[in-house]
DNA sequence: CGTAGATCTGACCAATTGGTCAAACAACAG
DNA sequence: CTGTTGTTTGACCAATTGGTCAGATCTACG
């Protein structure tokens, strides 16, 4: 919030390779389970030098997280209330299957939060993200009540849409291992089964 | 495997707590993230009087993922190829949605496991879970054929039952913070609503 | 050039980590 | 109550942890 922007190309390349090596280590191992060594050696750095850039472990990862919180919603608020309902749904639905696939680590990083208990997202989940949802439950329930789609909890389904999509990013390990020698690349396959589903869901 | 099985009252007691205290640990902070201290303290025991029991830190958690892979594993082992495709599948799901209820602490160990990339799992998923989901996927292939289930994706499918319902283990807080003054309990609603979302889709 | 400022490093620090060990203590059979 | 076995502990250890700092080195710019 106070800090002074970076200036300097080196700051750049530098700021911009701990966050990257950071996202790295912490969408793996957590916080806690995370090094300033190893970031820094994910980094190409000294850890002194690390600590150049950023004042603390804590700092870096307050960093991500707010930088992911923007980025990680602008899908839910794209839902459009005068589109669509079924159509924006499922819009919403590919957009965050697409990110799944083009960020996994952010997502695991998120997860790694949840999962630790969100001590650094809570006032932003209990504000912003739940204000956020509970507006756009509205809208679906308004679709609802216009016929345009099944009568269906909005809430639970939001919830359903996060998990199966999250899933392929956040168990990619696991999908791996199962699907080996099936599917190299599960997403295409992903992506078709959850259009059915949801278009079944959502059919009123 | 080679053990001698605890034979003292005392030492089935502090077995079980220490084995119960890393669970609640190492399911929130993950396998590194953990500590031996945070674990002792929890158990109500000192850290050496804890390593009289466990001969380290990684035999603790290896002794509760192996404890893990058997109970995890049932519900789909009960999927009974000569049922009804679709009462068999839903009670799976109800199963695995009664484990996320009963055993959130389990679901988190697991997925924190497969976050850091299953380095004690990766094995038993590409070995026997692999091998029982490929058998249960030509099940479930056989329902689809026979006309009993509609034709979908069976590894997609489970997939999406695993996604849905360890989704209120896993992100517990989260969706805590998202339903407070609405749902309590989230349970109820979210059987319900996956019944409907389960109906739909495999309703041929 | 030369030098002021930005960048980088080795050496260091206190705290925490997983783990050891000898000795103290408890439980229980004889 | 005595000795044996099972249990617990305090003191300790080396390695790793997050973080500091004085100084070395590099870079941009006049």
């Amino acid at each position: 919030m106070t800090e002074s922007r970076p200036r300097t190309r080196i700051q750049k390349k530098n700021r911009k390779a701990i966050l990257d090596a950071a996202l790295e280590v912490f969408s793996q191992y957590g916080f806690r389970g995370s090094t300033l060594d190893q970031i820094a050696t994910a980094a190409g750095l000294s850890k002194p030098n690390l600590l150049y850039y950023f004042p603390s472990k804590e700092a870096i990862h307050i960093e991500l997280l707010s930088g992911l919180m923007d980025t990680w919603l602008d899908p839910l608020r794209a839902l459009d209330p005068a589109g669509n309902g079924k159509a924006e749904l499922l819009a919403y639905m590919r957009r965050k299957l697409e990110m799944s696939r083009d960020y996994p680590r952010e997502s695991r990083l998120f997860a790694n939060e949840i999962l630790q208990g969100a001590p650094r997202m809570h006032d932003a989940i209990k504000g912003d993200l739940k204000e956020l949802v509970d507006r756009k439950a509205a809208v679906i329930q308004s679709w609802s009540a216009a016929g345009e789609i099944a009568q269906i909890n909005p809430w639970h389904l939001i919830f359903s849409i996060w998990s199966l999509t999250q899933h392929y990013a956040d168990f990619e390990v696991q999908i791996g291992l199962i699907l080996e020698g099936r599917e190299n690349d599960p997403y295409p396959e992903a992506e078709r089964y959850l259009e059915t589903l949801f278009e079944k869901l959502l059919a009123p």
